[in-house]
DNA sequence: TATTGTTATACTCTATAACTATA
DNA sequence: TATAGTTATAGAGTATAACAATA
């Protein structure tokens, strides 16, 4: 059970994490990447090509909703697709090079806002401490 | 400029914040507060009535954005419209009696999942870091 | 029968633009 | 002229429901 701290700090969380979602959207603006399609172009960065299905799973939407987010981005020509080896019903989507070099561009740094503030604004300790409780909130979410 | 790390930590950040927002809005069904609903309660009941105006400048959204969150409030009845007492163009919103019973009900632990979620899942000091990281991310919001 | 993906529809949050009323 | 608020419209992100194809 939750004492009056832990009700305190989830609701501060809940306020900051909507206000820099919030920015961050803000900054996206026109032709860039929204923080939506940069977490889900990042998952596949990492993990290399996925299924609309695996990505739902991971950025915890449903399916439906990743097939809107990962629609546009193919639409884009970011995102490519290309027919399962072996499982006819899946998709397997890829980063194309145009996506590559999308992703390059925005990950620039007069493009990229919170990385700036990041690098102004904080100490080098409190950005471990940042980088410590993203952590913390990524364990959060696992259910 | 920022470098590889500050970068790196700033798509963390995003993509770990952008989760918990979406799990606290799935964690907030039918007739319960939204997490944007909640964060503009959470002002006016630390800082007490406020106008659209102020609201707005506050979390960040534009005035007919707030407009927007405040009449759905109004509607349920859990924010009440008064006249600014001298400048006839504000109107300030306060908390009602049901609204302040709704508010009751929403932080009772079994409805608040995030403070739950700390509570058992993170340990003391953890918790503190994710304080201090609440309070950094309100400083880089900040314009 | 279960899973993957698609289509249709709707709700929330936010934005821009254009307007009225008041200062 | 500037500010507070409203109305209209639009786009992004997400949801549920219903369906087809494949396993």
């Amino acid at each position: 059970m939750p004492d009056k701290d832990q009700e305190r700090l989830a609701a501060e969380l809940g306020a900051a994490g909507g206000q820099l979602m919030r920015r961050l959207r803000a900054a996206s603006p026109q032709g860039e990447l929204t923080p939506t399609q940069r977490s889900v172009l990042g998952r596949i960065i990492n993990d290399g090509p996925a299924t609309i299905a695996a990505l739902a799973r991971a950025e915890l939407v449903r399916p439906q909703s990743m097939g809107v987010t990962v629609g546009s981005l193919e639409e884009r020509g970011i995102l490519a697709r290309s027919p399962h080896p072996t499982d006819g019903r899946q998709v397997v989507f890829s980063l194309t090079e145009h996506g590559r070099r999308t992703i390059e561009t925005v990950r620039r740094a007069k493009q990229n806002w919170l990385a700036v503030a990041i690098a102004e604004r904080l100490t080098p300790e409190e950005q471990r401490t940042l980088a410590e409780a993203a952590g913390l909130m990524r364990r959060l979410v696992q259910e």
